[in-house]
DNA sequence: CATGAATGAGACTTCATTCAT
DNA sequence: TATGAATGAAGTCTCATTCAT
């Protein structure tokens, strides 16, 4: 409201647009998901007309797919390089993770994309083949060579290793969908604290996984 | 032009009508989403014309909410008297819980009204308040009597029953978003057959809950 | 004006809709192009909305073909057969020739289709194609076997078939644009009365190809 | 950043500028009409700015108006004087006419221009008021003065000098046509070598005007 | 009841034109 | 003078909804 600094409604910043077109739009996508977001609504909220958003995205669909790419690239990049040095037990490998994860992608804006592809997929199959190879696929396979560390060294008891990723894995998605579906409409009503529920059921899952002196006697 | 003698082929099956098109909506909205189902696309499934929908639903908006509701009505009618009169382990009881839910609920149609009320809670705040009412308080109350039943027989150490709850909601949530969201685009790739997990799922929490003979099975 | 009959807004009159949105789009487009006719000015002229046209033609590139479409087919339909069985001299058949088309084709409303595809050709090599086809060819045959036969019966001197065709096709071409590109810009200053025109000319050309007296001495 | 020593990369012909605007506008215009052709475009070809553009021509229209402007001007200023010097038979005149069109219009890039008036003409008034002034009048009168001499010394015979006009106007017209709408799209269908066109096009015509020593040639 | 032709608000996208730098 | 980011009016097309038959 203050027109202190003569802001210039031209701003000359080309680099910057993309940017907070992006953010814009993942909020927007997010919030209303895609049909129901309009691109005037995106740019606006980046503070530019209609006409500037088609300068940087050629399209709406283009403008959903940098976002989540934008969202989801370099979200792995360098765990992998994290776990491969790990030293400790499996198990705290496995909080680790979890920990991690929420960290960097349950906890954060990040989420809201988890929401966006298990929305859109079936419109977008150009978005659901991404989000696997660039979520699922590495996600997994992190999980799994933990779990398998585990069982290597004897921690863990033997199982399917499928079924043990997704046991790590299906705490999370109840967050992501909790956080992005529900709890924006129905939230006080159904508390839920997401790390006290993340601790918890990973130290159950942990019990259940680890040999422990479940033989001992 | 004739109208030689009555022919019943128009009142075929008014009553049905209705019944038709909540089908017809139900499969299309789950595969596309609401925004992107056209009504007429919904009509014509159903066999008759556009104008005839709007004569059963006065718009879309309605529609929808109307295969919501119909949907999840009468889900857990008869539930939990089922379950107030069982007998036996309480960890059978969870076991029978979650196989009743694949039964009725996981593994049917009825599902994908899950992905529906995930996807589009945001934008009809009547359809989430209605699918916490209808799906998960009672859903969750009736999970939270059977863990209650548990540590009140000693049968489960104690714990937050809240995540306790959540602990066999998670794994159900991760199969309902699996189903409809993520393996219709990506299915050969990363399968997972769902009844194996429920139960490798169920025995892992089994395990961390129960109390006393931990080792025993 | 008169609101004697009580003409409903919304006649139902699917058959005729086509048509009408025909000749309000071959007016619109002869008059200002392609790209400078808009959708709705079309349905405007042919009294129905915007949406309406749509029910009838996918997009305005395909209303466009289907104008070309409509004026074209059947110009030559039973032209063939009539020349087939003209008795008389080559010269009278030329001369025959010439005024059917312009009682066909020049003087009618199907001459602007003319100017149309000279005008949007290149945008629509489609269009440029059937015109090839329906129109160009076909017309080249038809005047050719007129010349041959005029040759074969010693009427005509020898020539080069494609440049006698082009020879007559020359003052049809001109009378064409002359009436749809000049003559409403600039109408009364450059007077041309085409069929004094084309007989003139017409009696030029025989004069030119008939072998007459030319050798006599 | 550094102004050390005046660049003169940057001013390198300014005074070319509008020359070389003027240039790419007319391929452009002629080969997809004034309403497909991009400003910009334009710009780009002309290896400068879109915003560098409208420092030399107020608008797109503009642009169009001063392309046909260029191209037309000067393009009748000397025949005049060359043709009235003329010294031989009026049916070579009229050879000589004919050619003299091909190699400065009809042959050269300059023939774009009748396709664009003939296109846009009914969008643009101007310019076709512009095109009569500046080659119809001119030609015509220059075509009507040679035949006007032919008659007078009694090498041609009498005839409707508007007729005679449109006589020879007609195979220049025609090729004018197929150059620029017909023969980029469907050419190697439908061959016409345009100078030997031209050229029996003239003497047959001639043929039918001159009048003694018809069968001498 | 049923139909389906018709409507028109609203969405995406283009592009001539402006203007701060 | 030159740039090119930014604008916004205008155009095509969609689709929920209406209504005469």
């Amino acid at each position: 409201m203050s027109v202190s600094h003569p802001t210039p409604r031209r701003s000359r910043r080309k680099d910057a647009r993309p940017g907070e077109l992006l953010d814009a739009a993942y909020e927007l996508f997010v919030e209303h998901g895609y049909a129901a977001t309009r691109v005037e609504a995106v740019a606006q909220r980046a503070g530019v007309s209609k006409g500037t958003l088609f300068l940087y995205f050629t399209s709406k669909e283009e403008l959903f797919k940098a976002v989540v790419r934008q969202r989801l690239s370099s979200l792995f990049v360098n765990w992998n390089a994290e776990f491969a040095a790990f030293e400790g037990t499996s198990a705290d490998m496995v909080r680790y993770a979890v920990r991690q994860w929420w960290q960097h992608m349950g906890g954060t804006a990040a989420s809201g994309i988890a929401k966006l592809v298990m929305t859109e997929a079936r419109q977008f199959p150009e978005i659901a083949e991404f989000y696997r190879s660039e979520v699922i696929v590495p996600g997994n396979e992190l999980l799994g060579r933990i779990l398998q560390r585990g069982m290597d060294r004897g921690e863990f008891r033997p199982m399917d290793l499928t079924h043990g990723i997704y046991s790590l894995v299906a705490p999370m998605t109840l967050l992501l969908l909790w956080k992005h579906a529900m709890a924006p409409c129905i939230d006080p009503q159904l508390p839920l604290d997401p790390q006290a529920f993340l601790e918890t059921q990973t130290e159950l899952l942990l019990g259940g996984l680890t040999l422990a002196d479940r033989h001992v006697r």
